[in-house]
RNA sequence: GACCCCAUGGUCUAGAGGCCUAGGACAUCACCCUUUCAAGGUGGUAACCCGGGUUCGAAUCCCGGUGGGGUCGCCA
C-alpha cells in the first residue's frame, strides 16, 4: 500500500510551493488508492510560530486535500508531530554511537565559524573537519560535562546514490558530504535524521518532495544504512520559481495561499493553477476536478524543470472557476470581499441574482464585489471622463425624460425596458446609444459594466427611476462629484 | 567556489529517432461581434541554448560548452 506524506514545518505561512508538494503526493495517494499523512515537524523550537501550524492546515484544507493520517486526526503510527518522537530519536542516536558510526563533537559555534571563513579563504569547500572524530573512547573531555552535538561518521570513500523516481540516479561521493550534524547539543534530533526515522516508523513507501531536497537524501540514506532500515523510493518535484527567475520570496508579492485568498483568487483555481506546474495532463485539458487529476496523476508526467508561476494564468484561471462554480458558492465565497468593502446587500437585488449579472466580466472576488457594489449603494463619484463624454448639453432634460417614461412602464424587464429607450430614441431623434451611455454613467456612476438593460432589470424600477432624476438634478445644479 | 539538478515561444507545457511545415493554454497584436467594458469568434507575431558526434534521418540518443536553479547550518 502506498503511504506518502507531506511535512510541513510550522514556521510561517503555507506557500505555494509547499501546497504544490502536498497536492503531488494527495494526488499520487488517491491515484494510487494509497494514503496520505501530514506530518508536523516541528522539532525547531526557537523556529517556531504561534498559529503557524493551524493557519497551515487549514491551508491545505482550502485547497481540497485532505489526509488520512494527521495531528488532527489521528491514525495508527502516531504521533503525527515530530517532536513528539523524540524518545524514538533518541533511541536510534544512541544505537548509532553504540555501534560507533556516530560520535561526539566537541567543537563550539565559534570555531566552527573560523574553520568555515579558512576553508572559504582557501577556496575548500567548506566541511566539517572531522577533529572530534579521531577522539579516542577514554577522551576526559567525555566526562567533562562541556555541551556536544553527535555527527555522523560519514564514510571517507565511496558513492551514495539516490535513485530518484522523476530524474533516475543521482550520484554523490561520500568525502563531499562531511560529518553532518545528527543531534543538537539540546539533545534534540536535526532534520536529516529525524525525518529518516518517521518516514520509516510511519512506513512512508514513497518521498515526494522539493527539489531543494534532493542534494540532502544522500545523507538521509547513509542514515538508513547505517540503521539498517529499509528506504522509501525518492522523487523530487521541481521547484516554483518567481517571475525573475529567484527563489520565491515575499518581495514577489503574494506567495502563500491565504494571500491568494484575500487576493480573491478561489481555491479551486489556485488549487487547478498548481496542479499545472510542474505536471500536465495527458489529455489538452485545463480545468479539471482533483478527482479528475487524481485519476491521471503519476510521477512519469512532472516536469524535470522548475517552474516560473504567472499571476496572469492565475487570473485567468480564477476567471474560469467564477463562471463554473453555482452561485450560491460564489454567494458565500464572495462575503468575507463584501464586508471588507462596506456592501450591504440585505436591501438591494438578491445577492446571486447580481452575481450573475457580473461574474463574467471579474477576474477575482475582489472585482467581483466591487462590480456589484453599485446595485447596493448609490453612486457618490462620477467617472470623469464619463462626464464629459456622456454628461455634456441636453443630457440632463434627456435623463428626466428617461426617467418618466420608465416610472410609466407596467412591466419591468429587460425586453420592456429595452422597448422604451427605443421608443424614446425615436422620439429624441437620437441613436439609441446616446440614451444608453448617459445612462449607465448616471446609474452607476462608472462608464464600463453590464449590459444597460440587463442591469437595470436587476436595479429595479424604482430605483432607477431615482437615480436617474437624481443624476440630472445633480448635474444641473453643477454639483457632480467626479471620479478622483 | 565545490557538488548536484535542469534546458521547447515572454510564461505553463505537448513531444519518449521519421507522425514536426514543432501542437495546446496564458499573455500579446489585429479583425469580427457589440450599447460601454469584458466575454466570445477568427486570424497573426513568437520556441527546440550553442558546438560536436551517433544515425539514411535528432527537439528527441551521447559528449563538451554556455546559461539558469539548488545544496553546502547545532533550519526544515
Amino acid at each position: 500500500m502506498v503511504r506518502v506524506r507531506f511535512a510541513p514545518s510550522p514556521t510561517g505561512t503555507l506557500h505555494i510551493g509547499g501546497a504544490r508538494t502536498a497536492l503531488f503526493n494527495y494526488l499520487f495517494a488517491k491515484h494510487h488508492h494509497g494514503r496520505f499523512i501530514l506530518r508536523v515537524e516541528d522539532t525547531d523550537r526557537a523556529r517556531l510560530v504561534e498559529g503557524s501550524e493551524q493557519g497551515m492546515l487549514q491551508g491545505l484544507k482550502s485547497l481540497g486535500i485532505v489526509w488520512d493520517e494527521g495531528p488532527d486526526v489521528g491514525g495508527d503510527y502516531g504521533p503525527y508531530h515530530q517532536s513528539e518522537r523524540a524518545a524514538r530519536h533518541k533511541e536510534a542516536l544512541q544505537q548509532l554511537l553504540d555501534t560507533d558510526q556516530a560520535y561526539r563533537c566537541y567543537c563550539t559555534a565559534d570555531e566552527l565559524a573560523e574553520e568555515r571563513k579558512r576553508q572559504e579563504a582557501l577556496k575548500e569547500p567548506p566541511r566539517y573537519s572531522g577533529r572530534c572524530r579521531l577522539r579516542p573512547a577514554d577522551d576526559p573531555i567525555h566526562s567533562s560535562g562541556l555541551p556536544f552535538v553527535v555527527r555522523m561518521k560519514v564514510p571517507a570513500s565511496g558513492v551514495t546514490v539516490v535513485d530518484d523516481l522523476i530524474r533516475g540516479p543521482v550520484t554523490f561521493e561520500n568525502r563531499i558530504l562531511g560529518d553532518f550534524v545528527l543531534a543538537k547539543s539540546d539533545g534534540t534530533p536535526v532534520y536529516n535524521f529525524a525525518v529518516v526515522l518517521d518516514d520509516h516508523d510511519m512506513a512512508i513507501t514513497h518521498v515526494i518532495r522539493g527539489e531543494e531536497h534532493l542534494s540532502n537524501t544522500p545523507k538521509q540514506i547513509l542514515v538508513y544504512q547505517a540503521l539498517n532500515l529499509a528506504m522509501p523510493a525518492f522523487a523530487h518535484v521541481p521547484m516554483i520559481l518567481a517571475p525573475d527567475h529567484t527563489k520565491l520570496s515575499k518581495r514577489h508579492g503574494a506567495t502563500s495561499v491565504e494571500e491568494y485568498r484575500e487576493q480573491g483568487i478561489l481555491p479551486e483555481a489556485l488549487t487547478n493553477y498548481l496542479l499545472l506546474l510542474g505536471w500536465s495532463p495527458p489529455e489538452e485539458t485545463e480545468i479539471m476536478t482533483l478527482e479528475q487529476a487524481a485519476q491521471w496523476f503519476d510521477l512519469d508526467r512532472v516536469q524535470h524543470t522548475a517552474a516560473i508561476y504567472d499571476v496572469k494564468k492565475l487570473q485567468w484561471m480564477n476567471s474560469q472557476y467564477l463562471r463554473l462554480l453555482p452561485l450560491s458558492a460564489l454567494a458565500e465565497d464572495l462575503q468575507p470581499f463584501l464586508q471588507a468593502q462596506h456592501i450591504h446587500v440585505e436591501t438591494g437585488p438578491d445577492l446571486e441574482v447580481a452575481i450573475g449579472l457580473v461574474r463574467e466580466r471579474a477576474r477575482t472576488l475582489v472585482e467581483l464585489a466591487e462590480g456589484i457594489a453599485f446595485l447596493y449603494a448609490r453612486p457618490e463619484t462620477f467617472e470623469t471622463k464619463g462626464i464629459e463624454k456622456h454628461f455634456q448639453g441636453e443630457a440632463p432634460d434627456r435623463l428626466r425624460a428617461l426617467a418618466d417614461t420608465l416610472s410609466e412602464l407596467a412591466q419591468w424587464n429587460h425586453d420592456t425596458v429595452m422597448e422604451a429607450y427605443d421608443k424614446e430614441a425615436l422620439r429624441l431623434q437620437v441613436k439609441r446609444a446616446e440614451l444608453i451611455h448617459p445612462s449607465r454613467l448616471a446609474v452607476t456612476g462608472r462608464t464600463v459594466g453590464p449590459g444597460l438593460f440587463e442591469l437595470l432589470e436587476v436595479l429595479g424600477q424604482k430605483e432607477t427611476v431615482a437615480r436617474l432624476r437624481e443624476a440630472a438634478t445633480a448635474l444641473e445644479e453643477g454639483r457632480l462629484m467626479p471620479t478622483p
